[in-house]
DNA sequence: TGGAGGGGAGTTTTT
DNA sequence: CTCCCCTCCA
C-alpha cells in the first residue's frame, strides 16, 4: 500500500486519502487527475474500506474507462472484470439489459447510434408524410436529444409556438417507433435508466446501497441527465427512506468545459458542491506536463474569464522556450511555415508523432495536410469515420442485428435490399405502408404483400430465417463470418473496384467478435449483486459494444506521423511540439460562438484546452487572408493572442527569417484576389484595407456593398466584432 | 438501379 | 470552393 501512494505530491495524497465523504477535485491540465481517480479506487479497495463491487466509476469515453480499467489492474491483485467502471452509456446499457423487463425493453434491445437515429427519424417522417423540409430530420435529431438531455419527456417539453408544438408531436411519434422496433438512442439508454430507478424502489435501494463509492471522470462535461442519475444513484435525490447514500467523488476542471454545445452544464460542479455539501474542495495544481512559459500564458488567458471556481497551474520544470507566433500573408503561407518549421523539429530528432497541428474546425486540416502531403511529411488527421460506421460494417451488423431482432426496421431498411435482390422502392413503399396500417414491424408485415414484390420480400425474409437457424449454436466470430458469406455481403464487395478496403474490413470485423468474445464475452460473469438477472448473449453483447464505442477514428497508417486535429478532439492528450494555427478573430473565437451567452468564455476555455496540451514547445500562427467558403477572407489577429503576456512570446516573422525570404511571403495585397466587390467600392476604401474607428478602434475592411450614398463596408474590428458601416456617417480612417 | 448533376450548407462531437 | 445529399433520368 505504500507503494500506492508512494510519489503522490501532497494535494494528490490528500484527495486520494479523504475519508468516505463527497468531494470534488479541481484536476488542472496535466496534473495527475487519473492517477489520482485510479489510486483512490485501489486505496479505498486495498484498505479494506470496501470491496471492488461497491464502487461505480463512470467515465465520458471508453478509452478512459479503458485506462482506469487498465491502471488498476496493474496496481491491485484483482480483477476488475466485473466492476462497475465505464462509461455513463455503458453502465446504462449493462443496468437495462440486466433489468430490461423492469425497464419495458425487449431483452435483445438495440442501440441506435447517431446515425441510425437519423436514418429512424427521416423514416418517420416519411411515413407520416411529414415535410422535411420543415422539419429537417437533422435539426429535429437534435432537438428530441437536447430535451432527453434534460431529463425531459414530450410532455414535460415547454412549447412556445405551433412549429415547437409539431416537433414535440413528432418526438412522440418517433418516441413511439423506438418501443414498437425495440430500439433506443444514446440519451434513451441514460434517461430509461434514469426512470427505472426512480421508478423502482426496491431496484434503486438494491443499487443505492450497493455502491458506496461513486467516482466521476471529467465532472464539467455532465449534463443535466446525468447529474440527475448520479444524485439519484448516490441516493441522493431527496426521496423519503432513501439509505445513507454514497460518497460522490467528482473529478473535473470547469477551465476545460468546452462541451456546452452537446448539453454538458459546468454548472453541475457548483451545484455539487453546494446540494451535496461538500466540505472537501481539494486543487490539482501543480503540473507535470509544460513547461514555465506555456504554462503561465495558459493561466493569463483564462484570468479574463468570469466566475471560474479558481486555479492556478505551477511547475518546477522551468520556463522553457518562448511562444513563437508567426503572422502568415495566407493561410497557405502559414501552412508553409508550420510544416517547414515542423521539419525542421523532425531533422532535429522530434518524433513525428509528438508533433500535434491544432485547429478550431475541420475544414482547416486542408491547407495543412496539401503542404504536408507535398513535402512528404507523414501526417495522419483524427476525426474521419470511425470503424463501427463504415458502411460495409454497418451492413454486416444490420444482419446481424436482425438475427437479434426482426422488428428493427432501422436494420430491415438497411439490408432488405443489399446486395440489391430486385426489392424496389415501390415495393418498400408499399410494405410500408402495410407496416404502418396493421401496426406490425416490417420484418412481420412482408408476409401480405403479394406478387413479385412479395416474392423477393418473402425470399429476404426466409434467408433472415435460415440464418438465424445455421447459426444458432456457432461461436460469434463465425456467425459473423457466415452472414457475410450468405447475405451476399462478401460477393458483392468482390464484384467492386474499390471494394478491396471494404473486404479487408470485413474480415476485420470477424476478428473484432473473436477478440471481443477474447476480451469480454466468453463467459460473461454474474454480476454477484443481482445473479438473477439474465446474462447477454454474446450476440446482442456484441451488437451493443459496436454501438457504444464506434472504435478508434481512422486513424491512416501506422507508421510515425504528425498528428492533425481540432482543439476538442486534441482534450486529454499531450505533445511535445503543440501549432495552433488560425488564430483569427471569427475561427478562433468562432464567429458563431459569439451570438452564444458565454460563447466567447467556452472559445476561452477551448485555446485554454489548446495551450495546455504541448509539453515543451508551442506555436501559434495566423494569417491576413484565408480562403473561407471559396472565398478570400481579411483577418485580423485573435484577440486571445492580446490576453497572453507579451514578454513570453516571440514573435516569428517570416521575412526576418532568411529561410523564408521571398521563398513564398508575398505582398499581402498582390497575394488577395480582388473579390467581386471590390470593383463597387469607393475609392480609398477597398477589402483589406485597415482603417481606424473613434469607437470600434483599428479594424480590416472585409466587404463591401453599394455605391455613393449607399455605400456601405463590412469591418473586422477584432475584438470589438464584425459590424457594417455606412460611409456616408461612419467616420473612417484609412491606416 | 445507379450515376450524374443540381442545390445548399459549411464550429466544435462522445456515446 | 468543396462536400454531401437528394432527385431525376436513362
Amino acid at each position: 500500500m505504500s507503494d500506492l501512494l508512494a510519489n503522490l505530491n501532497p494535494e494528490q495524497l490528500q484527495a486520494v486519502t479523504l475519508p468516505p465523504q463527497h468531494a470534488l477535485i479541481l484536476a488542472g491540465a496535466g496534473s495527475g487527475k487519473t492517477r489520482v481517480l485510479t489510486t483512490r479506487i485501489a486505496w479505498l479497495i486495498s484498505t479494506g474500506q470496501m470491496g471492488p463491487h461497491a464502487v461505480l466509476a463512470v467515465t465520458f469515453t471508453n478509452k478512459a474507462a479503458k485506462e482506469m480499467l487498465a491502471r488498476l489492474s496493474a496496481m491491485l491483485p484483482i480483477n476488475t472484470r466485473g466492476m462497475w467502471i465505464g462509461t455513463f452509456h455503458g453502465l446504462c446499457n449493462r443496468l437495462l439489459r440486466a433489468h430490461h423487463k423492469e425497464a419495458g425493453l425487449p431483452s435483445l434491445f438495440q442501440i441506435l447510434d447517431s446515425a441510425d437515429q437519423l436514418s429512424a427519424i427521416k423514416r418517420l417522417l416519411k411515413n407520416l408524410n411529414v415535410d422535411d423540409e420543415k422539419f429537417p430530420p437533422r435539426e429535429l435529431m437534435h432537438f428530441i436529444n437536447a430535451h432527453k438531455d434534460q431529463g425531459l419527456r414530450p410532455a414535460q417539453a415547454e412549447v412556445w409556438d405551433d412549429y415547437t408544438r409539431r416537433r414535440v408531436e413528432l418526438w412522440a411519434e418517433y418516441e413511439g417507433q423506438c418501443q414498437r422496433e425495440g430500439v433506443v438512442d444514446f440519451a434513451e439508454l441514460l434517461l430509461r435508466t434514469y426512470e427505472l430507478l426512480s421508478r423502482n424502489e426496491p431496484l434503486r435501494r438494491h443499487y443505492q446501497e450497493r455502491f458506496r463509492h461513486i467516482l466521476v471522470d471529467e465532472f464539467q462535461d455532465t449534463n443535466r441527465l446525468q447529474y440527475a442519475w448520479l444524485k439519484l444513484l448516490a441516493g441522493h435525490d431527496g426521496t423519503a427512506g432513501a439509505p445513507q447514500g454514497a460518497a460522490v467523488f467528482a473529478v473535473g476542471d470547469d477551465d476545460q468545459s468546452i462541451y456546452a454545445f452537446r448539453g454538458a452544464e459546468v454548472g453541475n460542479m457548483r451545484d455539487f458542491e453546494r446540494e451535496f455539501g461538500v466540505q472537501n474542495v481539494i486543487r490539482l495544481e501543480q503540473n507535470y506536463r509544460s513547461h514555465g512559459n506555456i504554462l503561465d500564458a495558459a493561466n493569463a488567458l483564462i484570468k479574463n474569464n468570469q466566475g471560474r471556481l479558481g486555479k492556478n497551474l505551477w511547475t518546477d520544470q522551468g520556463a522553457g522556450e518562448p511562444i513563437r507566433v508567426f503572422e502568415g500573408f495566407s493561410d497557405l503561407d502559414e501552412a508553409r511555415w508550420i510544416v517547414d518549421e515542423a521539419r525542421e523539429l523532425i531533422r532535429e530528432g522530434v518524433s513525428r508523432d509528438q508533433i500535434a497541428f491544432l485547429y478550431r474546425s475541420n475544414a482547416q486540416s486542408r491547407v495543412l495536410e496539401h503542404e504536408l502531403f507535398t513535402k512528404g511529411v507523414a501526417y495522419k488527421v483524427y476525426g474521419g469515420l470511425r470503424f463501427f460506421e463504415r458502411q460495409e460494417i454497418k451492413h454486416a451488423l444490420a444482419y446481424l442485428r436482425l438475427l437479434a431482432n426482426p422488428d428493427d426496421d432501422t436494420a430491415f431498411l438497411r439490408v432488405v435490399n443489399f446486395p440489391t435482390r430486385g426489392i424496389g422502392a415501390r415495393s418498400l413503399e408499399n410494405l410500408q405502408e402495410a407496416a404502418h396500417r396493421s401496426n406490425s414491424p416490417l420484418y412481420n408485415a412482408a408476409a401480405s404483400l403479394t406478387g413479385k414484390a412479395g416474392a423477393a420480400v418473402g425470399a429476404f425474409i426466409r434467408l433472415i430465417e435460415e440464418l438465424r437457424r445455421e447459426t444458432e449454436n456457432l461461436p460469434l466470430p463465425e456467425v459473423v463470418e457466415h452472414i457475410i458469406e450468405r447475405s451476399g455481403l462478401r460477393q458483392h464487395y468482390l464484384g467492386e473496384k474499390e471494394g478491396q478496403e471494404r473486404l479487408e474490413n470485413l474480415d476485420e470485423l470477424i476478428n473484432a467478435a473473436a477478440s471481443f468474445i477474447a476480451e469480454e464475452g466468453a463467459m460473461p460473469v454474474p454480476d454477484p449483486a443481482t445473479p438473477d438477472a439474465p446474462l447477454p448473449s454474446p450476440l446482442a453483447s456484441f451488437l451493443a459494444h459496436a454501438s457504444l464505442e464506434a472504435g478508434d477514428h481512422q486513424a491512416g497508417d501506422g507508421q510515425e506521423a504528425v498528428q492533425l486535429m481540432t482543439v476538442h478532439a486534441a482534450k486529454g492528450l499531450e505533445f511535445d511540439v503543440v501549432f495552433i494555427s488560425g488564430l483569427e478573430q471569427g475561427l478562433f473565437p468562432h464567429e458563431n460562438s459569439v451570438m452564444e451567452k458565454s460563447g466567447e468564455e467556452e472559445e476561452r476555455r477551448l485555446m485554454y484546452v489548446a495551450i495546455t496540451r504541448a509539453r515543451q514547445r508551442l506555436y501559434m500562427s495566423h494569417a491576413q487572408t484565408r480562403m473561407l467558403h471559396g472565398q478570400t477572407r481579411y483577418c485580423v489577429p485573435s484577440a486571445f493572442l492580446d490576453e497572453l503576456p507579451q514578454e513570453l512570446l516571440l514573435r516569428v516573422n517570416a521575412r526576418s527569417t532568411p529561410a523564408y525570404d521571398n521563398s513564398y511571403s508575398r505582398s499581402p495585397r498582390a497575394a488577395a484576389p480582388v473579390t467581386a466587390y471590390e470593383s463597387a467600392a469607393p475609392a480609398g476604401l477597398r477589402v483589406g484595407q485597415n482603417v481606424s474607428h473613434a469607437k470600434f478602434g483599428q479594424g480590416v475592411i472585409v466587404a463591401t456593398e453599394g455605391r455613393g450614398a449607399d455605400a456601405r463596408v463590412q469591418v473586422n474590428f477584432g475584438a470589438a466584432g464584425m459590424k457594417w458601416l455606412a460611409l456616408e456617417f461612419a467616420k473612417l480612417t484609412p491606416l
